[in-house]
DNA sequence: CGGTTTTGACCAGCGC
DNA sequence: GCGCTGGTCAAAACCG
């Protein structure tokens, strides 16, 4: 996360999913009660990225957030398998496309229709091996322009496109060193 | 042909 | 205990 240094002002996409702190504006109804379980409590963070990115991800504003505290990693069929400490982070941004190119490739594993929305929430894994990171994908029925992005865990690698977009760069600072 | 998406089924947690 | 709900699996379909 990088370049949220402007306050959040009038900011349209503030919301307090903490369930126990009352939202005091924005979105206060089932929709985030949806997206995250009543026992998850949310670190909120307003973030507004420049428009300048040809990536659809960067152009947007988004608010982010965070949770640390533990919840389980399930297996086969929804069976738990273990509880975990995984941190949470969930991105609102207004954009047509579901798919946010964030860097890095996922797979679809699952979508399920949840209760109080009218589009369903998408699951996606990392398809890198050694990654165990997924997100969930949602539209808000709310506002249909909105999509919520929720992430789970951190990648344990770098970002693919980053690389590929730095490697030239590193190789040509590397050469000129030689110097 | 290999990787990805779709989709129905399965399972655990939770509330009543 | 039962039904509802969310999260995941896995086989089949799809696609480049």
């Amino acid at each position: 996360m990088e370049g949220h240094d402007p306050p959040p002002q009038s900011n349209p996409f503030l919301f307090t999913p903490n369930p126990l702190e009352p939202p005091e504006q924005g979105l206060r109804d089932s929709e985030w009660g949806n997206l995250f379980s009543a026992q998850n409590s949310f670190l909120l963070e307003s973030v507004e990225c420049g428009a300048s990115s040809s990536s659809p991800f960067m152009a947007q504003n988004k608010v982010v957030c965070e949770e640390e505290k533990g919840n389980q990693e399930k297996r086969k069929g929804g069976r738990v398998k273990k509880a975990t400490r995984v941190p949470r982070f969930a991105f609102q941004t207004r954009s047509a496309d579901d798919i946010l190119d964030d860097g890095y490739r996922w797979r679809k594993y699952g979508q399920k229709a949840v209760k109080n929305s009218t589009y369903p929430r998408s699951y996606y894994r990392c398809t890198h091996h050694t990654c165990n990171v997924k997100k969930q994908v949602q539209r808000l029925s709310k506002d249909t322009s909105i999509v919520v992005t929720t992430y789970e865990g951190i990648h344990n690698h770098p970002c693919e496109k980053l690389m590929e977009t730095l490697t030239p760069l590193l190789n040509q600072i590397h050469f000129l060193a030689t110097f």
